[in-house]
DNA sequence: TTTGCCTTTGAACATGCGTTCAATTAACCT
DNA sequence: AGGTTAATTGAACGCATGTTCAAAGGCAAA
């Protein structure tokens, strides 16, 4: 046996991401090996390595790629006012989250298992991802339109309530996407704004 | 060489436990040995099947306890008004788990790592806790002292909101505990009243 | 001082780990 | 059709894993 027919590169690689996130997220990195994944994937372990120096770079690859995403996906337009960005936000953090319900858990489960370099560049990507969201409350404290004693605590509060949202929604329950983000934005505004 | 001078199971007891709390948080249960955990607290690896049948079974008894201590500790004056019962919590929750980071942090991460059995059982215990804050808000609700859409929603809200204090607040840092415990009291007043 | 219990050691067991690589064969290009 | 490249296998490497247990020796009560 060698090659498989009708193996290629493009098929297997995101076969192999798609497998490590789901396994990942179900049983942590710690706890899948390398020939796990490899029969998820429906190859031997050794051909994992076409694609990956090694497990610990796969682990990093997901979250890089992840935190990317979610960057690339965030943009605010600056013109308008405090309010209605953060309502953006809110709207945009939790429909893009609820989407990817494994790359969020590992983001925020699986950051020790990565060295201090790799842990180090995706802690740098998620401090943009909070300064997105520290700028909008900022302005809109400078506006007079929030009231907040402390942005970046408020910032930290605001992300900490809408990532919450993946421990619990599953599509199809008993709320809608749509009900779930209104009752956000309502708390989230009012915790923010003078009461 | 065998038993050694001034062992005893009430020394090692506790040790065992401290540092399996300690390195699970550090690095995870996975990827946590017997062994380097008995070196951690100065035995050999055998030794530690004097106090605790296999690995899974200690992990859960840290779980199992930890839930048990947060239920004993939290309890409110029901004849007080929701208003401050809920600032009682807010208080009450964001100190009892500044005080305990690795098992807050082993209890959100290695519930996967629980077999069904011992999982539905620190599960169970979860949402008792939880169950103590849906009381209030439904009772505040209930005397129109708050404004909530959806009171299962809003208490998942506001736990997530709090137990995200965790993961950046340390001691020492720029702000005290109760800064911080009176920002977040802010917040989550002014989250699930009329505004 | 003797007796029996408590605690630990250290070796052993079978199994699984991440990773490497020569051999092999499919896919693609000319 | 032939030659090159790409993808995979399957075996092998050394080492770590959770767990068991007979042997050994400290401890405490009689």
């Amino acid at each position: 046996m060698a090659r498989t027919t009708g193996s290629h590169s493009d098929i297997t690689r995101p076969k192999i991401r798609a497998a490590a996130l789901r396994l990942f997220a179900r049983h942590g990195f710690a706890a899948v090996s390398m020939r796990a994944l490899a029969t998820e994937v429906g190859v031997q372990a050794g051909a994992l390595y076409n694609y990956t120096p090694d497990k610990q770079t796969l682990l990093f690859s997901l979250l890089q790629d992840h935190m990317n995403d979610l960057l690339s996906a965030c943009d605010n337009d600056p013109s308008q006012s405090a309010v209605d960005r953060l309502r953006q936000f809110v709207d945009f953090h939790i429909r893009f989250h609820a989407d990817r319900p494994d790359e969020v858990f590992i983001s925020y489960m699986e950051l020790r298992n990565l060295t201090p370099e790799n842990f180090a560049e995706v802690e740098a990507l998620r401090r943009q991802y909070e300064d997105r969201l520290e700028t909008i409350l900022r302005d809109g404290a400078a506006a007079g339109d929030f009231a907040i004693a402390d942005t970046k605590i408020a910032t930290l509060a605001v992300i900490a309530m809408l990532t919450g949202v993946n421990t619990w929604f599953r599509a199809g329950g008993r709320l809608s996407l749509d009900e779930v983000i209104a009752q956000y934005w309502d708390m989230v505004r009012k915790s923010v704004t003078a009461g």
